[in-house]
Formats: C-alpha cells, sequence, structure tokens
DNA sequence: TCAAGCGTATTGAATGATAAATAGCAGCTA
DNA sequence: TAGCTGCTATTTATCATTCAATACGCTTGA
C-alpha cells in the first residue's frame, strides 16, 4: 500500500500522489490506468476519494475516465502544463537541461514584451513594486544573502506591471522557471553585481516608460541565460 | 432549479454550470457560494454531483472549499485562465475588445518567437503541416469559403513546429483567441489576398530557416491586427 | 463468416451515516 | 478591557452500500 503524505485532506493527498506517479511516467501512456477498485485497495482509501482525485486530475488534462474502459491517460500536449501542480510534480526530480532550455524559450517570449507593456501601462503602485524588488536584491547581494526570492519578485512584479491578465497569470511559470533554474545558472553569475546592474537597466526602462528599451534589456537578460544553456548542450552533445 | 445541458455526465454539467455562473460573475468574489446542500437543492442533484463538480472548479483553481468555511472565489489572478474550459466560459458571452486586447498583447509575445524557434528547430513534417494549412486559406480565399479553420491550423501548426512543450501547449489559447478575434478583424480584412501573403511570407522564413525574418513576419502579422484593436479603443475611449 | 444479442466489468450517481475541521461565540483570567 | 481557552454548531470529508448506465467481447444463430 503506497504511503500518502499528511498535510491536506485525503483527495488532495491522492490527487497528488497519483499525478506525480504519472507526469513521472510510473504508468504507461498506452494501457489503463488500475481501475477505481484497484486503486482503492493499494491506497487503502474509499472510493470516494480515489474517485475525487480522479476528477481533480481529469480537470487537469491529465487523464480521462470513461466506462467499462477504465481511467486512461491523456496525449502529453493536453495536459494543463501551466498548471503550477503539473509544473511542481513534473519538476520535483531533476530538471533535465532540455526542460530547463524550453523554460528559457518561453520566457524569452514572455518577459521582455512584459517589460514592454510595463513601460506603457503600469499604475505607478506596480513600477514601485519592481523598485522594492531591486533594491531587495541589491541588499541581499551586499549582504552576501541568497538573492533568489527579490529575483523571483522582480520579474514577477513585472508581469503585474504589464496590467494583463494572461501576463499576470504567467506568475506560478515563472517562479517555477527561475526555482529550477537556480541550479544551473548560479554556476555561472559569478557577477553578482552585473547581474544586478542588468536588472536596473530593465526597470529604469519601464519607469520612464520606453517600451523599446525595456523589451530589449529583458531581452539580453534572458538571452544570456539562454545562450548558456544552449551551448551547454551543444558541449554534451544532447539533442 | 436550474436546468442542466443534455451532454456529458452529471457531474461535468454541474462543473459547466458552476464554472460558467462563477467567471460570469454571478456569485459576489467575497461572500461564499451557497453550500453543498444548497447546490443539491437548487440544481436537483445528489451530493456527489456536486462534490464531483466542485473538486473539479477547485483543481482549475477557480474554488477552494474548507469545512465550516464554505466554498470560495478564489482570487482571479490564481484561475488558470489557460485552461481550456475557462477560456470558453469566460468568452462564450460577448468579449469585450478589452479582453481582445489583452489576447493579441499575449499573442503577439508567443507566436513570433514560436516561429523564430520554428525556424530553428522544426522537423521537415511540422514545417509541412504549415504549408498545407496555408494551401488550404488560398484554397478557401480562392473558392470564397469561410478561411478560419485553415488560418487557425496554420497559427497552431506553427506552435507545434516550434518543438517547445510550451509553446505547443498554447494551442487552446491561440484557438480561442482567433475564435474570439474573428468578428471584429472580419470587419477589416476586406483584403484576403494580403492576408494570405502574410502568412506566407512568415511560412517562406519558416520553410528557409530564417528566424529573424520568420519572428517579423509573424510580428507584423499579429501587430497590425492589435494596432487596428487599440485604435478602436481610443477612439470607443474606452480604457 | 458475420451479425445480433447478451453477460459482465467498470464507471456514474444516489443515499445515509459518521468523522473531522473550524469559525465564531461564551466564558474565564489577568 | 484585552486576550486567551475551550465549547458548539455548521460545513465539508470520508466511508459503505446500492442501483444505473454503458460498452467490451463472447456466444449464438443463420
Amino acid at each position: 500500500m503506497a504511503v500518502l503524505e499528511r498535510n491536506n485532506n485525503l483527495s488532495q493527498r491522492m490527487t497528488q500522489q497519483l499525478g506525480r506517479a504519472i507526469v513521472c511516467g510510473e504508468y504507461s501512456q498506452n494501457e489503463s490506468l488500475p481501475t477505481e477498485a484497484e486503486l482503492c485497495e493499494q491506497f487503502g482509501v474509499s472510493r470516494t476519494a480515489v474517485r475525487e482525485a480522479v476528477k481533480m486530475l481529469s480537470a487537469k488534462g491529465l487523464i480521462s475516465s470513461r466506462p467499462r474502459q477504465g481511467i486512461r491517460i491523456m496525449p502529453e500536449e493536453d495536459w494543463n502544463i501551466f498548471d503550477s501542480d503539473l509544473l511542481r510534480w513534473s519538476l520535483e526530480g531533476n530538471p533535465s537541461l532540455k526542460v530547463l532550455k524550453e523554460f528559457l524559450q518561453m520566457r524569452i517570449a514572455i518577459e521582455p514584451e512584459a517589460a514592454a507593456l510595463a513601460a506603457r501601462f503600469a499604475r505607478p503602485e506596480r513600477i514601485q513594486a519592481i523598485g522594492d524588488a531591486l533594491e531587495r536584491m541589491r541588499l541581499a547581494a551586499e549582504g552576501d544573502e541568497d538573492g533568489l526570492e527579490p529575483d523571483i519578485d522582480f520579474h514577477i512584479s513585472i508581469l503585474y506591471a504589464s496590467e494583463n491578465r494572461f501576463y499576470i497569470r504567467m506568475r506560478d511559470f515563472t517562479r517555477t522557471a527561475l526555482n529550477v533554474s537556480i541550479s544551473h545558472t548560479n554556476v555561472i553569475k559569478g557577477n553578482p553585481d552585473g547581474v544586478i546592474d542588468d536588472h536596473a537597466k530593465v526597470y529604469q526602462a519601464i519607469a520612464s516608460g520606453n517600451a523599446e528599451r525595456a523589451k530589449n534589456a529583458m531581452f539580453l537578460l534572458i538571452d544570456e541565460a539562454l545562450g548558456f544553456i544552449e551551448h551547454e548542450l551543444d558541449r554534451i552533445g544532447e539533442m
């Protein structure tokens, strides 16, 4: 019998267990998952709990469930991978360089444009929030502390400043991407002052309402990391 | 008692009914929704059905449900608005120009970069698919038929050609955006040949592996529509 | 060989009962 | 009065059981 974690309620834990197992590829894409009855037995819970977990995973596009056919894993391209649970589950293991590259390729589309929108449309308090995050980055660097949290806040506050709900919704994606990146990019970013300068340029461009410059500054910021990853992928010969 | 549609099974219909009601703002953000028991009565279904619907909407980030507190609507920024159900529900009414603009602002980040990635990395069969869609656009224009489907296929096949799972996942978003746009942009696109030429330029750039040109061509394509919307918003004075 | 029909496995839905969680109130203490 | 503690009622959480609907695949009959 699989062991369930202690937090949350039973059906949420079931959801996490099953969801993780699916995204980690523990079930074959082709054949069915165990039936509801079998899952009840395996996890030692009632059918209600299993069914609620199945419903939640269906809502995330991971599985489908039909009478007499059982529970099937959906094709991966149908999964709602912008769902924060899915992002977390799929990255709890060891994210490959390939996934890291895919994150950066996405960020390089979103964030420069978000910065441009921020420069054009952001309300003052949103710009203030970006500046605050930048200041906290500076303090962390001076105090030799971990600067990841302020860094994440900086990028996310720009998404908010875009004043566009779709950009704002990329919050969890960006947070996850930055959390995942840390292990890799920390290796190269031996120059915290340079990093902060690059961030400051983005902020200044946004604060002064210069959309084009904000976009370019953010592009450079991310492109540097992307270039590094692509170079590393070439070196390894993977992909 | 609310009337449920006939398709699908009961809990899915409940999910749709409730979900639609929430995104359409029929419940106040602040106060709780009716209790499970009340929802059972209102919709004339069992608690099982209500609970499964609640679980599915929780999985989409729309609501949270806790003992003694009841069912609460989550802040809008936590909704998984890239979920295709949510996109559909929120656009079934009359999409405002503002939402239309937000869609285009997002597309202008995603699609040019997707085209650039496609030019660099697409496998031959993906490029073939783009070409096929373009050809079908041409045929539709010549035959004076509805060219929306081929148009959508064109844009989506470029997402696939990016060979990046996150871009591919924007499929439903892009499809929805294009479906929504039709009512507005059809007004201006009195020049189908010009539209097809613009699309052909994107295709040619991708097929010839010119990332920069692919990106610019796609940018122009979307920027034109965005410019139109922004102009219209100015004219109306809204926003 | 094939088509129609049937049995059966599996999910869908309802019901009733009990457990667990918690918001809010009452009362107690300093 | 302020703040803490514990009680209670309300609401969701979980379970067990039952019946219904559905569709796969076997059997049967021509």
